[in-house]
DNA sequence: GCCGTTTTCGGCCCGACTGTTTTCAGTCG
């Protein structure tokens, strides 16, 4: 039962009371809930078995909703959840999905007309059935028939590199139209998030400026959702949804905030600003005057709101940057002044883990340098696949030492730059590593990586990978929880035990920039700041373009909340050389 | 159901768009 699961529970009750008509604050309890346990750096389950009381420190966690986690984690159940599944067909949860069904659609289709499943609600859809009902009329039977459609052929959330590159060029399509003066993108995008919704495009531009007509004839545009004066919704050929709005100048840096979220770090500031006697809307800050003698109304007088500094600003606190708004402690760090310096795309002065066409990649050692030099770096450190890999064509000792003889002439030609000799060493099963000893010993930097048998248990595969690192003839651990996007879930491992191995034997963690590789996750960053253990922040390049996804990676670290200092590759040659200095 | 430097009771974030109405309810973000 992990958190991912419990926020679920606690979801489906929200969604179960609010169709039954319960208090609207209840409700949101559970959803705030939900919300404060999905975003939990660490397991609820640890928690609860280290000290139970630990729980009543989590804001948005009371009394009730302590008893439920505790009941969950001891039983893996829920009664509460149960009996309302009892009360209600689970279908009427798999209803909400449909875009423009809510609550109070789902109990008046369950009460008038008995539907409980989307199959039944596409019937009574096509039948004409819904039109007698309340507030629906043919429109609406049309509008749920094509949702039904896109939530079947629905894939779920977009990769951010893949949400990115949609959305990039439409912003770019957007900054050209007549009049526009700024195009920001908000949301989960600018906040960097794994994965991506929707798009949310934030637009100020002179008062006639053409931006809906456009943005809704956009070449890519598949349909257009809605249309209106200052926000417009439409879906791209790939499924992407996107929303687009116009602001004024003046509320721009408001809207920015409001819309880049998260939905728990607006909450708490909006909470704070009113605590203050503000209001923060996404049309700026607002002081709120008590009605007059003899008006029942009050007054509100515009404060800030132009930028995200000035909104920030007017409730006391310095600019949190985006990808830490997620109310984890970035509110009480800026409170203090405390906020991290966070790591810079241009921090990074090399990449530490790269392949070449000689095992599995395809570009040539000299096409990758090539490429690393153009992008200024001061190295890369070549780590091919051993032997065990076989299908990734992994070298033998004879060809490291091959590669080895082809590094040390290349870099005699080099001046301000310096190809590192390493590997990416198969552990093995029993821990042991996949090259002797006398190999390792004349490598500049060894990556140690599992491939194979990712079924164990999180104790074997910690003792595994504990077991690799104890040979002190590893530098980094790549790909420490093994995910691949869409492929492979990833492995289980102890974090936290695989950390304190980490610090023992002077081993660092790769977070792996590849888009496909959300294997080590922001949680795990700030885990790994906390225990002081060493970051490194890799591509896994198999081609030099993908020496550019370092972003991703630089980007998830500052969502962990990394600076400069805590991760290796920000460093110079001659710093990482003694960093790295093997024994 | 949760929370508290005005409160252990009485609050709880706010506005646009749509489709249905004829002044508004529901949904969404």
């Amino acid at each position: 039962m992990e958190n991912v699961d419990i926020a679920k529970i606690f979801e489906d009750i929200a969604d179960l009371l609010e169709i039954k008509k319960e208090n609207p604050f209840r409700v949101r309890s559970y959803k705030n809930a939900a919300l404060v346990i999905g975003g939990l750096p660490e397991s609820v389950r640890s928690i609860v078995e280290r000290d139970e009381k630990e729980l009543e420190n989590i804001k948005g966690i009371g009394k009730s909703i302590h008893e439920k986690i505790v009941e969950i984690i001891r039983t893996g159940k829920c009664k509460f959840h149960d009996e309302l599944l009892k009360e209600l067909p689970p279908g009427l949860l798999e209803l909400l999905e449909v875009s423009g069904i809510g609550p109070k659609k789902v109990q008046l289709l369950y009460e008038k007309l008995g539907i409980k499943s989307v199959d039944q609600l596409e019937k009574a859809a096509k039948d004409g059935k819904l039109r007698d009902l309340p507030h629906m009329g043919e429109k609406t039977e049309e509008k749920i028939l094509k949702a039904i459609g896109e939530l079947k052929s629905r894939k779920g959330r977009f990769r951010l590199s893949l949400a990115l590159s949609y959305a990039e060029p439409l912003i770019e399509y957007l900054k050209k139209i007549p009049g526009v003066a700024q195009v920001e993108p908000a949301g989960s995008l600018r906040r960097w998030k794994d994965t991506i919704g929707d798009v949310d495009i934030l637009v100020t531009c002179k008062k006639d400026a053409p931006v809906m007509d456009r943005f809704v004839k956009y070449p890519d545009v598949k349909e257009v959702i809605a249309k209106g004066d200052t926000k417009s919704t439409v879906m791209l050929r790939s499924n992407l949804q996107v929303d687009v709005r116009m602001l004024d100048e003046k509320s721009f840096g408001a809207a920015l905030q409001y819309f880049t979220g998260s939905k728990a770090h607006n909450i708490a500031i909006r909470d704070r600003a009113k605590k203050m006697g503000l209001k923060i809307s996404e049309y700026g800050v607002f002081e709120e005057k008590p009605a007059p003698e003899g008006f029942n109304q009050g007054t509100e007088k515009w404060l800030a709101g132009r930028t995200e500094e000035d909104v920030y600003k007017a409730v006391g606190l310095p600019f949190i940057p985006p990808e830490l708004r997620e109310n984890m402690g970035e509110i009480e760090a800026a409170e203090k002044g405390k906020l991290p310096r966070l790591i810079e795309v241009h921090d990074i002065k090399g990449d530490l883990h790269v392949h070449t066409s000689e095992s599995d990649g395809i570009h040539t050692l000299e096409e990758m340098a090539a490429y690393a030099m153009q992008k200024g770096y001061e190295y890369i450190a070549v780590t091919e696949h051993s032997k065990a890999v076989g299908i990734a064509h992994g070298l033998d000792e004879a060809r490291v030492f091959k590669q080895i003889k082809e590094i040390d002439k290349m870099n005699s030609h080099l001046k301000s730059f310096k190809i590192l000799k390493g590997t990416e060493v198969d552990i093995k099963a029993d821990g042991s590593l996949d090259h002797d000893e006398e190999v390792l010993k004349q490598l500049d930097v060894v990556v140690g990586a599992v491939h194979s048998k990712f079924n164990m248990s999180a104790e074997e595969m910690t003792d595994r990978i504990e077991k690799a690192m104890s040979t002190r003839l590893i530098n980094i651990i790549a790909h420490p929880t093994g995910r691949i996007v869409g492929a492979r879930e990833p492995y289980p491992v102890d974090m936290k035990r695989l950390m304190q191995a980490a610090k023992k034997y002077n081993v660092m963690l790769e977070l792996n920039s590849y888009p496909d590789r959300l294997d080590l996750n922001d949680s795990h960053c700030r885990l790994a700041r906390d225990m002081g253990v060493m970051v490194t922040i890799s591509t896994d390049s198999h081609n030099r373009q993908h020496l550019d996804y370092i972003r991703f990676g630089v980007h998830t670290a500052r969502r962990g909340w990394l600076e400069k200092k805590d991760v290796l590759n920000t460093r110079p040659l001659k710093e990482v050389m003694k960093l790295l200095k093997r024994e």
